[in-house]
DNA sequence: GTCATTTCTTAACTTAAGTGAACGATTTCA
DNA sequence: TGAAATCGTTCACTTAAGTTAAGAAATGAC
């Protein structure tokens, strides 16, 4: 399970063994059930998380309907707004799977930052990286029909596709649940000729 | 002209005056014409930019069309994807307007860094705004229709309507020229009862 | 296992976006 | 200045998404 979190790791910077083992130490791991919801619209909080296994859901209610705009698998960290802006938050998050996670905060950032300078160094290109991979998941969305968007999808994560309800997914893709229906069907209708 | 640069690294960090004169003779800037291509597809480029003044456009060409998928005006900073990656851009980055920008380059942040510590730490906070800011937008963006995101461009970057041609706009909001002039039409009409 | 709830699909209808074409109005540039 | 290209709007038509409703299938609770 660890291993996960240090073939992440492993991506930015190394690690010796002992500061695997004071990270390790640091007793960050927890694991939630199902249908937990670790944040909800107005709630203020610190914890930012980091999935080893499992699936995190981001959805904002808007007119009593969930908009579904982000989901977070194994290797994705998440900072909510919230942690940052100290503000109440705008969206909640939830756990689609049972699922272990690392939860932090910006305080212990501090203390494991005494340990491990490389630590800021790694937040830095994590930021940078997201960054850049959000803005091209932008710009394929915004350039893509919802019939593409639901193509892309099944090339770049076929794993959601099985293990999230389609409602959910319907809203991440920008459409109804309805309308990702007719879009399965019409595909499947093409693909037959 | 170089207030803005200083207005906006003074929201991260604070500079003295020596510093700022480091700064300046370091001669970063440079002025662009407008329609000038700052970044062709298929190019590989280790220029970043700040925009001080005027407009600069990201757009891809599919199927030989012009998709634009955002814009940077004054205090925004753009890193192109392929300056990270040193792999060709799959984008292109032209001046909407005459337009006067900072440029810089990975290295010379190595050069700067000796003189400014605090530098490494600015970017770090810049580039997790940029990713909240991001990721508020890409938010906001899934869970509007077409016409709500007028509506909110509207709202929030209402400069951007008057300094940008409708057909630049439009694929910017993720629909065809046409569909933004009848969106508008339709909005007057209301408007009007 | 049964009942209730949630989820998914289908259908009919409405609304809005895509498409192709035409038309002035600008803008560009020689 | 005058011709050519670009740009914005409009129109008629097509296609796809939103809406409302109903029913089948899967899931969960007891």
């Amino acid at each position: 399970m660890q291993d996960i979190l240090f073939d992440f790791i492993a991506k930015y910077i190394s690690l010796t063994e002992e500061e695997k083992n004071v990270l390790l130490s640091l007793d960050l791991f927890r694991s939630v059930k199902k249908g937990t919801i670790l944040l909800k619209e107005g709630q203020k909080s610190r914890d930012e998380y980091f999935v080893l296994k499992g699936c995190l859901r981001k959805y904002y209610i808007i007119d009593g309907e969930e908009k579904t705009t982000a989901f977070f698998t194994e290797m994705d960290a998440l900072t909510p707004h919230c942690v940052k802006e100290n503000t109440p938050s705008e969206y909640f998050i939830s756990c689609v799977e049972n699922t272990i996670l690392i939860v932090t905060n910006p305080d212990m950032g501090v203390e494991v930052n005494a340990k491990f300078p490389k630590f800021d160094l790694m937040c830095r290109m994590l930021a940078e990286d997201l960054l850049a991979r959000q803005q091209i998941n932008f710009d394929e969305f915004k350039t893509s029909s919802p019939e593409q968007r639901y193509l892309n999808l099944l090339q770049n994560r076929p794993d959601l596709i099985q293990r999230v309800p389609q409602h959910q997914l319907s809203s991440y893709l920008g459409i109804k649940p309805q309308s990702l229906s007719r879009l399965r069907a019409r595909i499947l209708e093409k693909s037959k000729g």
